[in-house]
DNA sequence: GACAAGCTACGAATCGGTTCGTATCTTGAG
DNA sequence: CTCAAGATACGAACCGATTCGTAGCTTGTC
């Protein structure tokens, strides 16, 4: 019985974001990255990628001395995973209504409209 | 100085959907709307909305015995404040990438896409 | 081989959110 | 008035996430 799919935590998901740009990396790799944003203790950060090793949200190689970790879920579907949980926690299911609020949000250029509209396009076709 | 907008938690935000949806309510009422979906105690329901008025996150009518209760937050600024919070948490701030995420989910129908659609229409007129 | 630097392991403290038991108050029915 | 039902208040426990200090293990350099 596999387990549910995990819903990593805010630092859990700042850590997998690393991973997911830089590949295969080190505490201190995940470490340096963070601290452009955060101060943040080596120990904490290491602690934490110990604990989603343990969850199965990374996997890691111990062969050498300095572990090297990797993420164990892709980007998009725990992305999917994400928006769907808030989908649903303030949406009450409608993925319209977050796509609305997303638009509106001041993050949301023209570009991406444009970007946006395409995509619809696209599935509008594929799934017709 | 006004404190920063409030995220709420889980918890509190299914409180504030019921009460975003029945209006001024007691704590039974929200409890009884939450007890359709998940088992949980009345205290627990109390408990958390006491902490809730102290946050400022709804207000009170404290004149008769039975309090009532009533969402001192808006719907939609809310749902942006957590929409934008989740596109700088895993989507390194692309709004784009999100709604993309949105879209390829099992949540989207077609007719949410043509609605989508209608929306980017505005808004290009909008904003163009 | 001894040391310094850098690494992992791990226990403990903290924190916010959540849960709930219990005490106390209010009110309507009899 | 008395009692039972139902409400609020509040402390305490619990839980997962996070933080960090400290101990102990490698390894490269001299």
């Amino acid at each position: 019985m596999s387990p549910d799919p995990l819903r990593p935590s805010d630092g859990e998901l700042a850590i997998l974001r690393v991973l997911w740009g830089r590949g295969p990396s080190t505490v201190r790799d995940v470490h340096t990255e963070l601290s452009r944003d955060r101060e943040t203790g080596y120990t904490t950060v290491l602690k934490l990628m110990q604990i989603m090793a343990e969850k199965g949200l990374v996997t890691r190689d111990a062969s050498a001395m300095t572990h090297v970790y990797q993420a164990a879920v892709e980007e998009a579907p725990t992305q999917a995973l994400l928006v769907d949980d808030l989908i649903h926690r303030a949406f009450g299911g409608s993925a319209r209504d977050l796509v609305v609020r997303a638009l509106e949000s001041r993050g949301a250029s023209r570009e991406d409209m444009e970007e946006i509209q395409r995509l619809l396009d696209q599935a509008r076709k594929a799934r017709p």
